[in-house]
RNA sequence: GCCUCUGUAGCUCAAUGGAAGAGCAGCUCCGUCCUAAGGAGAGGGUUGGGGGUUCGAGUCCCUCCAGGGGCACCA
């Protein structure tokens, strides 16, 4: 018997130091055995970034991650399930500048601190695969990666407008500014004109977008918007515009090409070649006024250039464009609304259907012509295209545009439109663009909001770019046998942000002769964003001691890709966004056979405190630290699980970890008070209580399998408080049903309260370890009841419950709802019009006077 | 402004179109030499408002209200 006495109390701290040392000992969450025939599934949270001690956040998420990975191996899975550090960044660097220690020294002291806490936590990680972003083993193959990108033509490097943050004084990815502002440390972001390392994600927009689909039964839905939005595929055509005065035409892009015949002016963008060009053929005073414009513009913050309010502003060039199809001349005008970076930085503008045309028109007195009757219906016949024979149609009776200031933007009939007249608008988008491509003067085309991602940064604590610049060969890519480009020594490098890298001063490191020709030459200095380092980390883990290729193909076709993944919704675009890229050109290089890296995908809430998230400088930061110490790993992870859906926030004010203690130890003197031994006969057991423990076994799974930890952790609650009473005031102790629920009750809690789940364990006879004990089938002849209780409605109400068999025949049913006294009473004089009889629960009279 | 999700007990959340429930908090009682992370019990609801579909609506539809999120000069 290894019963302990029974006054023996529960003691969260004494049992984690019991069961932590044993559990290393173990290893149980190890996945290295080849020899193991389970299938696998690769569960994987976010890896941390190491910035002094694990906080609310990570104990957040890492619970949820590690509920599921514990599922999965009871469940007969393989589960890995490995743990590393996202250790490159600027976060590290400017601690570094502020305390004047080395990046270095400081990253891998708070990383030994979080793991300690990990520790501790005990997400059952396989530590063996533990890698850091910032080992040159690791940060080798970033440049392997990019070595491979840059042969495929998707690493480029260009001129360009980049996202510059004056505080960090380096560039910035779209991605990386939010509204505006630095997505890190919050300063508004300028332009700066530079010369940059891209990716090109744009040749992968549309995979991008298309394989989205793949996703839409496992990632949260806004997510994939979000994707799909970021993306921003648009479809419509290009049209090729005369200029007067010049021999080359001018393509717009447009989504309603079927406005062609309401186009009254065009529009470029003031910040394009194209402007600077057709400015040059005005007179002075139209190129002065352009100046100051375009001086103007540049000041402009991004914020301010977005606004949706804010007014319409631009100059007229002095120049005309031709209507390709009416010969009609349009005035040409520099304006900010339109974007140099997207379609063609022109735009051909129809005030009369595009409100931002309208406003625009508004301000400067251009004319707005109506060419789509919006109020006509579109479901009839269409008339039949006879040529430009067709008349056109009574002026519409529509508000006029210019006097309302409202654009007409929704469907109807073209008029004043020539041989279009009568199409709707999407058959007429459609003919225009056939028409526009049969004349030579256009086409089909498709746009995206998707920029190149910028990945070059001009800080140390990163990967360096392997390209060496020499001045006869130019760029030079790093042979591949040279690898990796270690980091020069920061000692001696002053790192402190200027705009240009610390790494250009490193004379011995930046000074090299060219791997081409033998000449001087120097390395790039730039280092890369360190979104790259987790774009393809999830396949580091399956090789992570492999140090002759980045990963093992036939690893990765064994665990990739990633199962089930878990992390917060901020990278939503922009580490997701990465990773699907660089999966697919993985893809194409052949070394993994899947196309997305992450098949379910789950978001995390935030843990706030008094309704905000905890920071320090709002004095309600809740540390980590301090609650394990009160409560104990199990009961904070528990309190995160039963808090709420997964996806939720959660305010540490409403939530109760006092509450989850109460509860573990409740749970935990269930197995304290069994007194049978591990050999009974179970049937033999109370079947009230089995009947719970049986349901229970039978609808956990699936609520796991759903993300609905918080329903598991009440019906966990449930199950213990009726096995409390069995104990007490039931069959007692003795009971083997209590016993068998006691031992349900540990197996499940092994998802959220791991210590005392082994606590658990051992007290009820066994060895560790619980986490590897297999989920038991519940037995299906206790799921089905042998009576249940039929209610009895009259019009609705309830009137009636009747005590009946549980596979009683509907007109068995009605007869004793009939023969009731009860439903007799309620049904009085009245005449019974309808019965609903849904055997063996309901049976509703339905009766009128 | 547009799109979307969510409104159930004081709090956090459950409830295949079929009896409105659980935990926590609060309350009452019991117990213990002291301290309960102890036991027993009761209370607590116009399911955000209104309308509709249905024999029957928290659940489906419409509308309004309140919150959250996303997008917002991308032609």
């Amino acid at each position: 018997m290894t019963r302990e006495s029974v006054d023996a109390r529960y003691d969260f701290a004494a049992i984690q130091e019991k069961w932590a040392p044993v559990w290393e000992r173990l290893q149980p969450f190890a996945t290295d055995d080849p020899a193991d025939t389970r299938p696998r599934k690769y569960v994987l949270d976010m890896f941390p970034y190491p910035s002094g001690d694990l906080h609310m956040g990570h104990a957040e998420a890492f619970g949820f991650g590690d509920i599921v990975a514990r599922y999965w191996r009871q469940q007969g899975f393989n589960v890995l399930h490995p743990i590393g550090w996202d250790s490159f960044g600027l976060p590290a660097e400017n601690a570094a500048i502020k305390r004047g220690v080395d990046p270095r020294e400081w990253t891998y002291a708070n990383i030994a601190q979080q793991k300690a806490s990990f520790k501790i936590y005990a997400p059952s990680f396989d530590w063996s695969r533990e890698l850091h972003t910032s080992d040159p083993e690791y940060y080798k193959w970033n440049q392997w990666l990019f070595l491979k990108l840059y042969e495929k033509g998707l690493a480029y490097r260009k001129e360009g407008s980049v996202n510059w943050c004056p505080n960090d004084q380096t560039v910035l990815a779209n991605e990386q500014v939010v509204d505006g502002h630095c997505e890190r440390c919050g300063a508004q972001v300028t332009k700066k004109k530079l010369t940059q390392w891209y990716f090109r994600v744009t040749d992968y927009a549309d995979r991008l977008l298309d394989d989205l689909k793949q996703l839409e039964a496992t990632w949260p839905s806004r997510v994939l918007t979000m994707q799909r939005n970021w993306i921003g595929r648009s479809v419509g055509a290009d049209v090729r515009f005369k200029i007067e005065g010049r021999d080359e035409p001018v393509s717009v892009y447009t989504t309603r090409p079927d406005t062609l015949y309401g186009v009254t002016f065009m529009v470029v963008a003031p910040d394009s070649e194209l402007a600077a060009e057709l400015v040059e053929g005005a007179g002075d005073e139209v190129k002065a006024e352009f100046a100051a414009y375009l001086e103007k513009v540049r000041q402009s913050s991004e914020i301010e250039r977005l606004s949706t309010e804010r007014e319409k502003t631009g100059v007229f060039l002095g120049r005309y464009a031709l209507n390709p199809l009416t010969g009609e001349r349009l005035p040409i005008w520099a304006a900010d609304y339109v974007l140099a970076e997207y379609g063609h930085g022109a735009i051909m503008a129809v005030p009369a259907h595009d409100q931002r045309d309208l406003d625009f028109a508004r301000a400067f007195g251009l004319p707005v012509r109506v060419v789509v009757d919006v109020n006509a219906p579109v479901t009839g016949a269409i008339p039949v295209i006879t040529g430009d024979t067709a008349p056109d149609d009574l002026p519409p009776v529509l508000p006029d545009p210019a006097q309302t200031g409202e654009a007409l933007v929704g469907n109807g009939r073209l008029v004043n439109s020539g041989p279009f007249n009568g199409l709707s608008k999407t058959t007429a988008i459609q003919k225009v663009t056939e028409a526009l491509e049969a004349s030579g003067i256009g086409g089909p085309a498709k746009n995206y909001r998707l920029r190149d991602w910028l990945i070059s940064r001009q800080r140390y604590w990163g990967t360096p770019i392997p390209i060496i610049h020499c001045e006869t060969c130019g760029e030079v890519p790093v042979p591949e046998d040279q690898l990796p480009v270690t980091l020069p020594d920061a000692a001696g490098l002053d790192l402190r942000p200027k705009g240009s890298s610390p790494l250009g001063a490193a004379e011995e490191w930046v000074n090299v002769s060219c791997p081409s020709c033998g000449g001087p030459a120097k390395r790039d200095s730039d280092t890369m964003d360190t979104f790259v380092d987790s774009s393809w980390y999830f396949l580091r883990f399956l090789s992570a001691t492999d140090d002759t290729k980045p990963f093992d193909p036939a690893e990765a076709a064994k665990w990739a890709p990633v199962d089930q993944y878990v992390g917060g919704v901020e990278h939503a675009i922009l580490h997701l966004l990465y990773a699907r890229f660089v999966t697919k050109v993985l893809f194409d290089l052949g070394l993994v056979d899947f196309t997305e890296p992450f098949t379910s995908l789950l978001n995390q809430g935030q843990v706030l405190m008094d309704g905000s998230a905890m920071s320090k400088s709002k004095g309600n930061l809740v540390e980590f630290a301090s609650q394990l110490r009160e409560y104990g790993a199990d009961a904070l992870r528990v309190t995160m699980a039963f808090a709420g859906p997964p996806e939720d926030d959660i305010d540490w004010a409403d939530v109760s970890a006092t509450g989850s203690s109460k509860f573990l130890a409740r749970a935990w003197r269930v197995a304290r008070d069994v007194t049978s031994a591990p050999d009974v006969i179970w049937k033999d057991g109370d079947v009230a209580l089995r009947r719970h423990t049986h349901r229970f076994l039978a609808d956990a799974p699936g609520l796991v399998e759903s993300f609905k930890f918080n329903v598991v952790v009440a019906r966990l609650i449930e199950l213990v408080n009726v096995t409390r009473k069995a104990i007490d005031s039931g069959p007692g102790p003795a009971d083997p049903a209590v016993r068998e629920a006691a031992e349900v009750i540990a197996m499940a809690l092994n998802l959220f309260a791991p210590y005392t789940a082994e606590d658990m364990w051992q007290l009820l006879g066994y060895e560790p370890t619980v986490a590897l004990v297999q989920w038991r089938k519940p037995d299906p002849t206790l799921l089905i009841e042998d009576t249940v209780t039929a209610v009895v409605q009259v019009n609705g109400k309830v009137r009636d419950r009747l005590e009946v068999p549980a596979k009683i025949a509907a007109d068995e049913l009605e007869q004793l709802a009939r023969s009731s006294a009860a439903v007799a009473r309620a049904v009085g004089e009245q005449q019974i019009v309808n019965v609903i009889v849904r055997a063996p629960k309901l049976v509703n009279i339905a009766t009128k006077p």
